[in-house]
DNA sequence: TATGAATGAGCGTTCATTCAT
DNA sequence: GATGAATGAACGCTCATTCAT
């Protein structure tokens, strides 16, 4: 019984998944998610109030996914260096493996669907990753710099390069993937 | 006659720009875009065949604006680091200063209106930049590097930057700008 | 068991007379009342086969609860000019006392639900109602009329007082109430 | 053209009245009127706002028609019984002739469309009929009552009596239409 | 017997597009 | 050329009803 609830909000958060990173928002009616999803068009709003709340709330657990892949296989005791190259290796993985949960994010951030509210409750999940910023420029690591930049120049830089790889103009080979990891070195460690 | 049509052209993409900017895509209405433009709605199908042509018309026209805006200034005896800051300052005051044209632009590069055409139109103005990609390669200036990851590093991080503060998350002040340039030579430069 | 049958059927209609009485026909989903009854939404339907069915039967309840109160403290035995003031007191504070049986039934009046047939049920309990009326014209007491003005001067004039009342625009103090009696007496006494 | 769009705001509301009157408001689709009126759907939207905003215009526009028709022939030298006479059997004759407004303007009545605000635009036209109220009072010639209760023995009686008429059960012959006008006059002349 | 999750037809409404003027 | 009234397909969403449990 618990399965099959979880089952059908399931399906309906992947079937928008999809069809949203592949057709947008508005090219995504709720009769396509239904149907995609297996489930009756007014099943939808058994476990979402509307088409916003349903996008808001697969944002927020995307959001979470991403955050939690970033985490894995990292523990306190490593040295900074390899906790940063970890987290960014997990996040290009991520982006890359998960193609239209890459799509979907960046179309959110782009849309009037995102608001304060939303994002407030995204960068919960963050704070971890946060942490590591901080440490990282207490210990003279990182460049005394906005946290903004530092997410433009790790999270988003690698966000934009998983979207040329998968518009087919770069391919992200491991020598490259080395490369952009370096390029992020290059423009925030504090060295020399 | 001609600037009376040419007026409604560029009325009507003044229109669009302004309103897509602020409601998104699906939020303007054709009519609503006439109504703007004060023209009637009939009259935008004069001048272009269909919302998508219109939208697409109006990215085309706006990338153009973003490469000549880059090269303003610029020519060919400069020493290249100078070319280089300039280049990358002078698109990263026009994202300051035409903050719609920013948002249009990154919505219209996360929606399904971008297609491998209206990209492929986009690039032909941004040769000349590439040139100088190009020129700083051979020079041993810049590292050798995909021209996507160059371009994720300069013009998608001055656009992500931006829009953190359109967002109001970051004051983009001469000294972050600074700095900011600063990651980006960083993260690019051939150095030691 | 018997009981719980009963009262699941008296919660559900009880329900329905609130809510619609308050909302209309058309804003009361089965579902909520469904909610207010306190059973599930498939219960309803052990008890009426329709939204229809369910309805009409709170309908003729209602008339045959309306007549009953009509006729209390009645006997033969009393002068007809009493019957009479009872009778019509009886119904003035009969909607009064039950305003949610009072706009539910004028709802109904004025809506598709009335056929022929619930119409015709409903008249049932006003058998010994008529028949007052047949006798006091007989006595030549009440002008020779159709049976269904004096209805109109009596039933549906006592009832709109009422709907004047409750939408506060005339209070229906004890003056009052009698001067609308004296007006009743005044259209149908067969009089000088 | 000026006639066009008169046509088609007319042909809205002929169809709305017709259909409403026959089938209520909850079995009166939008698309149904559209059908009827022979216009395209959203053709409505440019002449009302919404499904509410047509059928509260609607009633604004007949109970406008149902007081002009009841004044009609009405001069302010006739002694009062006759105009009382008149205004009532306009009134009767009004209803009786339009049955579709009658039963438009009674479901209106006692449905959640009626507001405050609905309800005192509708009065502003019955102001001349409320004056001959106060006049007849004043005179004398009609006893001292809450206009509510003259209305409930003139305007509600009439439209009851017509009601009766249409569903079948009472025959409005010119004998019981002055039988009727008798009742009225019975209850509220302050006479002998 | 009672439930309430699931259904899908049908609703009110929007808006890109057309075309008579 | 320019208009804007008119269109109707398509949308998001509701709710009477069903049926597996």
């Amino acid at each position: 019984m618990d399965t099959l609830q979880t089952n059908k909000r399931e399906a309906i958060l992947n079937a928008t998944l999809h069809l949203v990173s592949e057709h947008g928002f508005h090219g995504t009616p709720m009769s396509e998610i239904a149907k995609h999803a297996d489930v009756g068009a007014g099943t939808i709003y058994r476990y979402f109030d509307s088409k916003e709340d349903l996008i808001n709330a697969l944002f927020i657990e995307l959001k979470n996914d991403l955050s939690q892949a970033m985490l894995v296989g990292i523990t306190q005791d490593q040295p900074l260096e390899d906790i940063f190259r970890a987290l960014w290796m997990n996040l290009l993985e991520f982006c890359l493996e998960k193609p239209d949960v890459t799509l979907f994010l960046e179309q959110y951030h782009n849309s009037p669907y995102l608001t304060p509210e939303t994002e407030a409750q995204s960068e919960v999940f963050l704070a971890p990753v946060y942490q590591v910023f901080d440490h990282a420029i207490d210990a003279g690591m990182v460049k005394q710099m906005p946290i903004e930049m530092l997410n433009a120049l790790t999270y988003n830089f690698a966000v934009t390069l998983v979207k040329y790889h998968l518009s087919g103009s770069l391919e992200l080979t491991e020598q490259v993937k080395e490369q952009a990891f370096g390029a992020v070195m290059g423009a925030i460690l504090a060295e020399c």
